[in-house]
DNA sequence: ATTGATGAAC
């Protein structure tokens, strides 16, 4: 009687508990109601440990470690069990936990159902491993899964994250009925692999559109740096498609940032306020980018103090140190990276990049050493950047000598943004013999930039060397070497207008010319405050006065 | 219970 009456009690206090776990919002309050399951003997009750698993494997404020340390208590886990902590792991920082327990779950002769693919195949994807996700895909062929149609679709997605847009495709073609998740999938792989063209075909025969669809374009066409048509899909997808969310504004603020359109940009950071999209650390990052790089660093700042630091990662910190950096704010800069230091945030080697670029800036060269140094104590390995920037630091400082006993000394052979950041200082403070040397090798390693032509043969115009000088025009164009024209962007009312060297083609262009030459001219000659520049259509003036600087 | 998108430096 008494045991019956218990189990009773046990029966009801179980329901109780999956009630509460029900609505249970942290962790803590999730070990509050596991430590009570315990206590009631629950500890191998399956409905009960579901639910564990399942909150801390999968919800967003979960916890997966500790979703599989209970896991690792189980006398025999269901496969409902194996599958969670999969699919947990699968969408952690380690997906590689998932296939790693997926062989000890084939080990111990646990078979594996056809919810457990798609969450093994999306480790794949995410590890970026080819290897695993064949391997997958023969033993769902085996098994007999190969026309389950998630099983499909994380396939193309996996196939497509390894790079092998083919094998993406086979995956595609095969299915008897795609849905919208196989067709995003397609779009999205071919917008990674840069293939706009193919991209936007498929992004035309689709006969349903979301805004995944839309996000997937909008953000390959960032990605390939065609920013000005990210733009232009973004605004016909508010005439015709359906609305923003905050993934679709990531894309587009760095589109506005690499534009240099603040203004935009501020609109853009507007719809977000007004539509109420979610305000993700994401997102956050992508706005003190974007006013960092428009120039407006006191909109970036007030948007990262907005943000309150325990939330904050390594991110949004490289974003706002390196933002500094390029504004010239060497000592607010470092003064930064204290502050992460003290909430505690581990820096990664794109903080260092960007502290070496504040000290190139400032002319920091004992503070730059110190970095260099303490990248290697902690640990991480420099890289080729790494290198760049320390001879930039080098160079700007004037310590050519010291920049190329560096470049001798690496463990690394030589890139061309190494000797571009030498011969800069070699023109800058005019030692043009080792400038000659090094504009030379420059040349030896990256034939086919126009822009290492013109390096050297600024250096032999700075000797008066002209016909050196013009000698470098024509090995280039002897070579085949294209001169892409160098053009920006300036942006008026939100409006951004490129314009390209010696181009007319715009309708304000002689306007434009005639005020150019008047800045040239009030450059030259000091400020004259009555002349408005309407006299001063010359394009001689123009050019000869402008290769000097 | 399942599949598809996003940020930092060059």
């Amino acid at each position: 009687m008494l045991g019956v009456s218990s189990s009773c009690i046990t029966a009801n206090i179980c329901q109780t508990l999956l009630s509460l776990l029900g609505k249970c919002k942290s962790m803590l309050e999730l070990k509050k109601l596991h430590a009570i399951g315990i206590s009631f003997g629950l500890s191998q009750e399956d409905s009960f440990i579901s639910k564990i698993l399942y909150f801390s494997a999968v919800s967003n404020s979960g916890d997966i470690d500790y979703s599989y340390r209970v896991f690792s208590q189980l006398y025999s886990p269901t496969i409902f069990s194996w599958n969670i902590i999969i699919r947990g792991y699968s969408n952690s920082k380690s997906p590689i936990h998932s296939l790693s327990i997926f062989l000890k779950m084939q080990q111990l002769g646990v078979a594996p159902n056809y919810l457990t693919y798609p969450f093994l195949v999306k480790a794949s994807a995410r590890l970026s491993n080819q290897e695993s996700g064949v391997s997958l895909h023969a033993q769902i062929i085996k098994t007999g899964h190969e026309s389950d149609i998630f099983i499909q679709n994380s396939l193309i997605h996996m196939y497509a994250s390894c790079g092998n847009i083919i094998g993406a495709h086979k995956v595609f073609d095969s299915m008897q009925g795609k849905n919208l998740v196989s067709w995003n999938s397609m779009l999205d792989g071919y917008a990674k692999c840069g293939d706009m063209v193919l991209a936007h075909k498929v992004f035309e025969s689709m006969q349903d559109r979301d805004v995944r669809s839309w996000s997937s374009l909008i953000d390959g066409y960032v990605k390939a740096g065609e920013y000005r048509e990210a733009m232009a899909i973004f605004e016909k997808m508010q005439v015709v498609g359906p609305k923003s969310n905050e993934v679709t504004m990531v894309s587009v603020l760095s589109a506005c940032a690499h534009l240099g359109a603040l203004e935009k940009g501020r609109m853009m950071h507007k719809y977000i306020v007004n539509n109420g999209l979610p305000m993700t650390m994401v997102l956050q990052t992508s706005l003190v980018d974007m006013y960092a790089k428009c120039g407006a660093i006191e909109d970036a700042l007030f948007v990262f103090r907005g943000v309150s630091k325990s939330q904050t990662d390594v991110f949004i910190w490289n974003a706002i140190i390196g933002g500094l950096a390029t504004h010239g704010l060497v000592e607010e800069s470092l003064k930064l990276f204290k502050e992460m230091q003290m909430v505690g945030i581990r820096s990664d080697e794109i903080t260092y990049l960007c502290l070496l670029a504040a000290c190139a800036h400032g002319g920091l060269v004992k503070e730059a050493w110190y970095f260099f140094e303490s990248l290697v104590k902690c640990g991480m390995t420099p890289t080729s950047e790494h290198y760049a920037c320390m001879v930039d630091v080098l160079a700007r400082a004037g310590q050519l000598t010291a920049a190329y006993q560096f470049i001798c000394q690496m463990p690394i052979e030589p890139t061309a943004p190494m000797l571009g950041a030498l011969l800069s200082g070699c023109i800058n403070h005019r030692n043009l013999d080792l400038a000659e040397i090094v504009g030379k090798k420059l040349i030896e390693l990256d034939p086919n930039n126009d822009g290492r032509y013109i390096g050297l043969s600024n250096v032999y115009a700075v000797v008066k060397r002209w016909d050196d000088a013009r000698s470098m025009r024509e090995a280039m164009e002897r070579r085949g070497v294209k001169k892409s024209p160098g053009f920006s962007f300036v942006e008026i009312s939100g409006i951004l207008h490129r314009f390209i060297a010696h181009d007319k083609t715009h309708p304000d262009s002689e306007e434009t010319y005639s005020m150019l030459n008047f800045v040239v001219y009030q450059m030259i000659h000091g400020v004259r405050q009555d002349n408005r520049g309407e006299n001063f259509l010359n394009d001689t003036l123009i050019e000869d006065e402008l290769t000097l600087f």
